[in-house]
RNA sequence: GGUCGAGUGGCCGAGUGGCUAGGCAGAGGUCUGCAAAACCUUCUACAGCGGUUCGAAUCCGCUCUUGACCUCCA
């Protein structure tokens, strides 16, 4: 079983076997949307890699609590419109409520989410609801010397807090590089230096989404949200945060020192940190325009797109690569893995089918070996840093062998029969507890298809080939592939 | 410009000083009413040039190409 489980630490740059602060509890804090939009490719690799850790934390034993944040105000926008909120934005152009976009993309998040069997976290607080505990923070940011107020808006206050701290730590920046390199924003005359970030901001009358505060009628800044909530939640200091490596500078460097300015204790232990999807070797993001959404590869509704792909498709797209690294996208990319997610899935399919047979046969060593070294195999990839992409190929691995199991059903009594139930229950457990990769059809459609599949055998017990051609073409036309195996027939979903 | 990465076979992608990654695609075969599936066999690699080493795709240097962050961003 498990060893020990090991993760990157950005803010170390070294792999570090895990230890809760407080086990068996782990908290965990990730960045979730900025719901504007509809979610796309980049949105779901975040959103998978820290559904595999949660739940492989959970597997491992521990009891977690998951926090993910969904940020419905407070991030500014630096084109034409000045100071205005991205939420605020979009709704004057849609002449809708900001609640109303906010909530509008926060229900398809989820449905998109769900769709590719994201577990939900524990927690999912949202950033307009935590505007006092974020006040609260500014207060004693100000109070702790390290923010100051300015015509209604508060900045924290970097080099003050780099007199004591190691303010660059996280995203390894130094502030005389950041100096000579940071562009000019707007406010920069309220502020003492380029470097100070918002804490508050004093809302123009234009815009709409303000609260009240010791300083001006306006919003929080830019990071203190994340601060905000995972105090609140998780504590000073708590186990794991994570989020997409572009937040790394200046998102969670910001939360570093406020928290630390806030509370005197660094805020997480390790920082985990997924890399982006690229399209064309390019980061996929808004700001490109070069995304695409969940919806568009779901209905395949994309002028890049050459057919649909499925949520398990895709999620096995991302798992097939370590989270670290970029991930390209392309139609055969993204067709290779629902190839292989099938392949997967069958797996377990023919392995639930699958009993240990009643007489014994002569021990095969060799393959015994094999098998209990691809069982370890299996979590070796995943302890070392979530490596999926080592997990599924020895599950392919693992594979061979039960595909080989089923050819020749007899040849399962050449492994003890505890070896044998091991396999069931480890495959079945990375597969689908782990991995997240459960089968995309309905009960009621596989009994429909088993029903189809009776006249099936009748034409084939009186021999009535053509008609036996054309069930076969028909169950084919809906994506299904009849397969006549010597001991019956089965059944499988085909990729095309 | 600053900081940090990356360049692996037709495609995607692990790995790393000596041991087949894996998937998809291609070729051949077994099985089959025909298929499909499965299984077996098989072909394409480690950007370039130097260096270290018994041995480098893996370490070092240089060159080229490319990405991310430095501004909201998963």
């Amino acid at each position: 079983m498990a060893k020990e489980f090991v993760v990157y630490n950005t803010l170390t740059r070294k792999k570090e076997v895990f230890t809760p602060l407080h086990a068996p509890f782990v908290g965990m804090y990730v960045c979730g949307p900025t719901v504007y939009g509809d979610a796309h490719l980049g949105h779901s690799r975040s959103a998978v890699t820290f559904d595999i850790l949660y739940r492989y934390l959970k597997h491992l034993g521990y009891k977690v609590r998951y926090v993910r944040n969904i940020t419905d105000v407070g991030h500014l926008e630096n084109d034409a419109d000045v100071g205005e909120d991205k939420i605020a934005k979009r709704a004057r152009l849609e002449q809708l409520e900001p609640m109303e976009v906010a909530q509008q993309y926060t229900n398809s998040y989820h449905l998109d989410m769900q769709a590719m069997n994201v577990l939900k976290p524990n927690i999912e607080p949202l950033a307009s609801g935590h505007v006092m505990e974020q006040i609260e923070m500014v207060q004693s940011l100000i109070d702790n010397g390290f923010a100051y107020e300015s015509e209604g808006s508060v900045y924290f206050d970097v080099r003050k807090y780099a007199e004591s701290n190691p303010y660059g730590e996280l995203s390894g920046r130094k502030i005389d590089d950041l100096l000579n390199t940071t562009r000019e924003l707007d406010g920069q005359e309220e502020k003492r230096s380029s470097l100070d970030f918002a804490l508050w901001k004093k809302a123009s009358p234009e815009h709409i989404m303000r609260w009240n505060s010791p300083w001006s009628v306006g919003f929080p800044g830019w990071h203190i949200e994340c601060s905000a909530m995972s105090k609140k939640y998780l504590g000073d200091t708590f186990d794991i945060h994570g989020g997409g490596m572009d937040l790394l500078f200046p998102h969670h460097e910001s939360e570093i020192a406020q928290s630390k300015g806030c509370n005197h204790t660094t805020p997480a232990k390790y920082w985990m940190h997924n890399n982006m999807i690229t399209i064309n070797g390019q980061k996929m993001g808004k700001s490109l325009g070069n995304f695409i959404t969940m919806r568009e590869l779901y209905d395949g509704n994309h002028y890049l797109l050459e057919r649909a792909y499925s949520p398990m498709t895709i999620r096995f797209f991302i798992l097939q690569a370590h989270y670290r690294s970029t991930l390209d996208f392309s139609n055969e990319a993204l067709q290779a893995a629902g190839k292989g997610y099938r392949k997967i899935i069958n797996g377990s399919k023919v392995l639930s089918k699958l009993t240990y047979p009643e007489t014994v046969g002569e021990p095969n060593n060799d393959l015994i070996l094999e098998i209990e070294k691809l069982l370890a195999d299996l979590y070796t990839g995943i302890n070392d840093d979530l490596n999926t992409a080592i997990t599924i190929a020895s599950l392919f691995n693992l594979l061979k062998k039960i595909n080989g199991f089923y050819t020749n059903k007899a040849s399962i009594a050449t492994i003890p029969e505890k070896l044998f139930e091991e396999l069931k229950t480890t495959y079945f457990t990375l597969v689908h507890e782990v991995l997240g990769l459960v089968e995309e059809e309905s009960a009621d459609i596989t009994a429909l298809i088993e029903t189809m599949l009776g006249f099936y055998a009748e034409a084939k017990a009186q021999k009535d080939y053509a008609k036996i051609d054309v069930i076969r073409a028909k169950l084919k036309e809906q994506g299904i592939a009849v397969k006549d195996m010597k001991d019956g027939i089965d059944w499988a979903f085909d990729e095309n």
